[in-house]
DNA sequence: TAGAAATTTGACCATTTGGTCAGGATCAGA
DNA sequence: TCTGATCCTGACCAAATGGTCAAATTTCTA
């Protein structure tokens, strides 16, 4: 079952340049917008060569999804019961900005797959994401019945982390568009986000004057 | 240059189903991939007919466009910089959480067309939508200046208005499919969000014990 | 209710696009 | 260097799609 062979230098040379190149296409317009053409044109290949590497603009599309969803969730699997709970969110929160900034495109794939209602990723939504998400909110219940956390619905916790960090990529051009050049959104997203969060998650009246750095 | 005359009742008829059917279809495939015959069918015209009102499949998405845009900045506007900040703040929230709810198809209209980088609207952005959010990020700082609003990047706190609420909108197939059947998003949004910035915005020491509801 | 104006339609067209295929070029190993 | 496998291309195709148009039908108004 396994595929006999390996890829070749070619091969595999090929396969990177048109997996990056669609995603290039694909992330910024979409599946039904994106043109085999454009992929060719953008791997350096011609489109009968692109479809003797993948068979179809939907494999092509599948591979990219695929390649997303195996490290999407890594940022929220990082996140340790075990630590302590402001270190462990503020670490998840610093970690989805940074897939932010250094996968964008990816970012808007995703965007763009979830606007479209998901048609593709439904089974990984409904099934290892809920999973997770449905694990870590539980360990977030935890800390805040034991007093560690304000309380605040965990699932909803997760969302604004993950609307407001994807933001920053999702919607890059308005955001660019109002803070003007030279500013880097990034940066200042850290610190916003940080300092929301540490209040916002900051139970009111703490329980022990434990650490106070 | 105005319109010589008033629309028919045909006429309001038609081209009411026709954007109402082209919202539909464009917010959830896209301009691309949105097809005349589609929003034919899900207006219940002939193709050439649609084409009767609208002289093109362009057109129909720019009208479309034209008018969310104006009802777009609604929300921000209403924010008051003689009332009370956390309750303007606050306030503010609810309204765009309000819009996800009332018109999620207008959302992802919106967020298509920013994922594609803004190609009909950048002008919008960079104009009218930078002009408002400068102007009450300017009345946020000042409020915050007076002391009566913890000091966050106003234009990074509107960044993350924007992205939780529309977050409602534009991810709503994710967010069903994570808080499964028989829950309402959007009212555990508003606790959420209530608590979270109620929270996040208060100075950390309390100037004056003033009103406390 | 006759006739003009507005509305609707079937038939049609040009272009774009995803995909095929036979054959040619290139490469790796013996 | 020979040869089989891999890689690549030009030419081509069928379907989908945005759009046109002349003619038919319906609606409005005098």
């Amino acid at each position: 079952m396994a595929s006999a062979k390996p890829p070749s230098r070619i091969q595999q040379k090929n396969r990177r340049a048109i997996l990056d190149a669609a995603l290039d296409v694909f992330s910024s317009a979409g599946f039904r917008g994106a043109t085999l053409d454009q992929i060719a044109a953008a791997a350096a290949l011609s489109k009968p060569n692109l479809l003797y590497y993948f068979k179809s603009k939907e494999a092509i599309h599948r591979a990219l999804l695929e390649d997303l969803l195996d490290s999407w969730l890594d940022p929220l699997r990082a996140l340790d019961e075990q630590g302590d709970p402001m270190q462990e969110i503020l670490g998840y929160v610093r970690r989805k900005l940074e897939m932010s900034r250094d996968a964008p495109r990816e970012s808007r794939l995703f965007a763009n797959e979830v606007l479209r209602g998901a048609p593709h990723i439904q089974d990984f939504l409904s099934g290892e994401l809920r999973a997770l998400v449905d694990d870590k909110a539980a360990v977030i219940s935890k800390w805040q019945a034991d007093g560690r956390l304000a309380p605040l619905d965990p699932h909803h916790l997760l969302f604004s982390i993950w609307s407001m960090t994807q933001h920053y990529a999702d919607f890059e051009v308005q955001v660019a568009l109002i803070l003007g050049p030279g500013v880097d959104p990034i940066a200042g997203a850290g610190r916003f986000l940080e300092t929301l969060l540490s209040r916002g998650l900051t139970r009111s009246e703490p329980a022990e004057p434990d650490h106070q750095l």
